[in-house]
DNA sequence: GGTCTGACCGGCG
DNA sequence: ACGCCGGCCAGAC
């Protein structure tokens, strides 16, 4: 479509990231080549809600902390459903963060 | 129609 | 090492 909207991109790529990873908003904006725009990313997850299929709770901030969390129906939902997928969250922030991290830019590799 | 904010990030002092 | 500030896009007032 012609609407090259940088959200439905954004939900594209969040589409993609495989169960038990996890990636950040900036990973995600530096694939769509705005890596400045990471702002964006987080205000697309905030529309995310139009479409259900799309995992929020695998995207963090490049600390590896649940900021979203806030932004769920219930404070441990984001923690339930990454551990649902194998993914450890303590104190708010993800466990292994680095070694779980799945870089759009170099996964998918533009 | 200008201004501010937002689930961020990187650079600079 | 820590804190501040600018930047990017889209939506709300």
């Amino acid at each position: 479509m012609n609407n090259h909207n940088f959200f439905n991109d954004v939900y594209e790529v969040v589409k993609l990231i495989p169960k038990g990873r996890i990636t950040s908003y900036g990973s995600i904006a530096k694939y769509l080549g705005t890596s400045k725009s990471a702002r964006v990313v987080g205000w697309a997850m905030n529309n995310s809600h139009s479409d259900i299929t799309i995992p929020a709770h695998r995207v963090v901030n490049r600390n590896g902390l649940l900021t979203g969390k806030h932004h769920f129906p219930q404070k441990k939902t984001m923690k339930k459903l990454l551990s649902k997928e194998g993914i450890e969250v303590v104190d708010d922030k993800v466990v292994r963060f680095k070694e779980i991290f799945w870089d759009a830019s170099k996964e998918l590799e533009l």
